[in-house]
DNA sequence: TATTCCTGTCCTG
DNA sequence: CAGGACAGGAATA
């Protein structure tokens, strides 16, 4: 039996300088979300199976951060999950990826990319001025830590072979079938 | 066709 | 700190 005490302490309480993030795990159509969200916007979307594992991979990640899960998770986890489903939405949520220069240049020309195309590592190289870097690229995507908001997904080896995807080669032709179905424009 | 090199980042010893 | 591995791809033998 419990007190009643005047105030509980937190199991949990921010150290000085050490960043809070706020997270949900919600079922979508490509299996288990995760969904984290710091101070700046959705620092995270991660996608798997296993709901252990995904928080394992945020906490890799996020390595001095304050974890905090929430059953709900706010209106940007809804709006995440929104824009996983329907890939033609605009993404109208703040992206907080973090991660080297280099990291950020490439993930930047990812979203330049529009729902239903696709382009090659070699033309994302080209695209941020390091043509000869088409090898670190494909490092720099598969580093992506915000799935599908920043569009890993749409880019194929220059043979046109679907490449690997972090999350899953099933999951990279589920999201690249659903934004071609989408299309109501020509298709060849 | 089989190596070799290029390039950024991470992981391991 | 050195070396290897990667969601690639062009050049060279």
């Amino acid at each position: 039996m419990k007190t009643h005490s005047p105030h509980v302490t937190p199991p949990e309480v921010p150290m000085r300088g050490e960043e809070t993030i706020h997270y949900a795990l919600r079922r979508c159509s490509l299996g288990l979300a995760l969904i984290a969200v710091s101070e700046k916007g959705v620092c995270a979307i991660l996608l798997g199976d296993d709901a252990e594992a995904l928080r394992e991979d945020l906490r890799r990640r996020f390595k001095k951060a304050l974890l905090i899960e929430d059953a709900d998770g706010g209106a940007l986890v809804g709006a995440a999950i929104a824009m996983i489903e329907t890939p033609d939405i605009h993404v109208g949520f703040p992206i907080d990826a973090r991660g080297t220069d280099f990291q950020k240049r490439v993930w930047t020309a990812l979203r330049a990319i529009p729902p239903g195309q696709t382009t090659s590592y070699a033309e994302i190289a080209r695209r941020i001025g390091s043509p000869k870097a088409t090898r670190a690229v494909g490092s720099a995507i598969a580093a992506n830590p915000v799935a599908v908001a920043v569009p890993c997904h749409r880019v194929l080896r220059s043979d046109g072979a679907l490449s690997g995807y972090h999350w899953g080669a099933d999951r990279k032709r589920a999201l690249l079938a659903r934004e071609k179905a989408l299309l109501p424009r020509h298709v060849a």
